[in-house]
DNA sequence: CCCTTGATTAGACGGTTATCTAAACAGGTG
DNA sequence: CACCTGTTTAGATAACCGTCTAATCAAGGG
């Protein structure tokens, strides 16, 4: 969490690492990459995410999200995970807090996710 | 493992789940998708992957990409839970194993992280 | 047929993680 | 200030996961 999360964090973001189909991944690369899928790999993760992500302006409410199945600590839990992987920004207005997308994140995630000239050829 | 397997195993892998940012997954749907997720959020796995999928025709022998700095049993685990995850498939060729990357599956996953509309009309 | 090389399976161990309950904190309202 | 609602933090527990060594399986070559 410690180091890893200072690199995370210190990361453009936009542009962390080649598409995965490009060249092999360095085992730094692949250290800072898959934190990211990881956040991704649990499924009340993935919903949290999935909810704000789906709401208009990539911003929902705490409240608006927290109906996943599991306790609201268990929620904060799992934002919080978001949170240190870069996926998701918070801010209080107010009585409630506010998580929001980074737009550029996805962008990152779907540029990993290029398909290989290669496989374009074979196509 | 079991029977969330046999649902990801039975998927088209083409058109899993809808794009995360289109409307907020369902509990199912986030299970599914989260596994695949999931089997990327190892480094060791990530780098696993990205090696056979950089390679000619996303396609590498097991004495190819072993060489992640864990032993050749861990390897092989790792190599498992990508398979089972849907990634990757693999044929023995005589002495050797191949495996190789499904390449329906990257569209599947890039497609899972297609920008929303809203943030598109924001941008 | 044995032996070597490549690869997987079995089983164990240590660390991580997801979850809960209980408690604390933050902000608004009467 | 007291209270209520929304949110996070603390601490504990049970399950999961990554890793290893040892053993087993698969395929060829003397």
């Amino acid at each position: 969490m410690s180091k890893l999360q200072e690199k995370v964090a210190a990361l453009p973001a936009e542009r962390c690492c080649p598409a995965l189909t490009e060249r092999e991944l360095t085992a730094e690369e692949a250290e800072l990459t898959a934190a990211m899928f990881k956040a991704l790999g649990d499924p009340v993760r993935l919903r949290l995410f999935s909810k704000v992500a789906s709401h208009p302006d990539s911003e929902a409410c705490v409240c608006d999200i927290a109906d996943v199945g599991v306790s609201q600590p268990t929620v904060s839990h799992h934002l919080k995970k978001l949170k240190e992987a870069g996926l998701l920004t918070s801010e209080r207005r107010g009585t409630w807090v506010y998580y929001r997308v980074e737009p550029s994140v996805l962008a990152a995630m779907g540029h990993l996710l290029t398909p290989t000239p290669a496989s374009a050829q074979v196509a």
